[in-house]
DNA sequence: GTCAGTGCAAATAATTTGCAGTCTT
DNA sequence: AAGACTGCAAATTATTTGCACTGAC
């Protein structure tokens, strides 16, 4: 894939303030991953950590592609296709895990704590909220024709506070244009 | 894209007994469907009739290219890039819904009564379960940060039957290996 | 008759893979 | 030293788009 960066130059990293995790929670987290890589015995490379520590810092459930935009400002030589096959890996182990948006696109998100998304349909932002009081079926769970559930995902719908605002004043402008 | 039909010749639309929803509800909707068209102003086509019967019949929550499989067996001349526009504009429509699987495959539902999803994590089969008590969130609902909430989403993630059965199978078969 | 909708092919977007090196263990 | 991991480029897969034509209204 010919990617933005790559076209347009490099796009800042501009993650909001309240979408940065706190520092000593990523570095809590970063230990932690490096404890586990050791202990499964996944070699423990620059790359690696990189690519968690980035998506440990950034709560706003970052694409494989803005994990690189990031982390290629500093590590120029940082491939593309490591970075999807980090964050593969890492979901397969279970350190990370992947968020779907309404469009096709892969997120992921380092906060392994339960918890639940909001979705907002028109920018597809993802937020974190705590755990609702819906999540409350003991897992794992037996269901139908021998379906073994093992994790029950809520994904809250709908717009975001600055797609509404943004669409209020587009109303506006319309409603202006029309009279 | 070149397809799967393309490439290796026409693939047998092999929906499983327990996935196909029953003819009259199938009439029924697409009575629903057709009057819905028309009231939107949308041109009923023999296109959109039969992309939309054919995700109402399958209950498996196929993807545009199944869809497309199964069609063209009757429409010859009916092309992909339809079927991936009617999916579009009748997801906008609400008319039908997008599912997410754990890749980032899009599949549809022609089913718009609340309901749940068992998604399948090894095989990514998708199946239907009845309203689970937990989905009760007065909606639409103001969250943090001027997030309105208009739909709870909730995916039942484990391991279907079927792939229980075949990993248990190999597991045993490993073992015999082993010993 | 009009124009939304379709078919075709080509373009774009997203992700994966082959292979030749490189770096962790 | 062994082989897991990376970088690069090319391949694959998934989805969208431009444009000429056609059929629903």
């Amino acid at each position: 894939m010919v990617n933005a960066i790559d076209k347009h130059g490099i796009r800042p990293p501009q993650a909001k303030r309240h979408l940065q995790r706190n520092r000593q929670e990523v570095a809590r987290w970063c230990a932690r991953f490096e404890e586990q890589c050791r202990t499964r015995g996944l070699r423990f490379t620059t790359q690696r950590l990189a690519v968690y520590r980035a998506l440990a810092q950034d709560a706003s459930h970052p694409t494989a592609e803005s994990v690189y935009a990031r982390l290629k400002l500093q590590m120029t030589s940082l491939s593309f296709a490591t970075v999807y096959r980090i964050l593969e890996r890492l979901e397969d182990e279970g350190l990370i895990r992947r968020v779907s948006t309404a469009k096709g696109v892969r997120r992921f998100d380092a906060n392994l704590e339960p918890h639940q998304h909001f979705v907002c349909r028109l920018c597809n932002g993802i937020t974190d909220h705590a755990e609702l009081p819906h999540a409350q079926l003991p897992l794992p769970w037996r269901g139908p024709r021998g379906f073994t559930a093992e994790e029950l995902e809520i994904r809250i719908v709908g717009i975001c506070g600055s797609c509404r605002r943004a669409r209020a004043k587009r109303g506006l402008a319309r409603s202006r244009a029309a009279s």
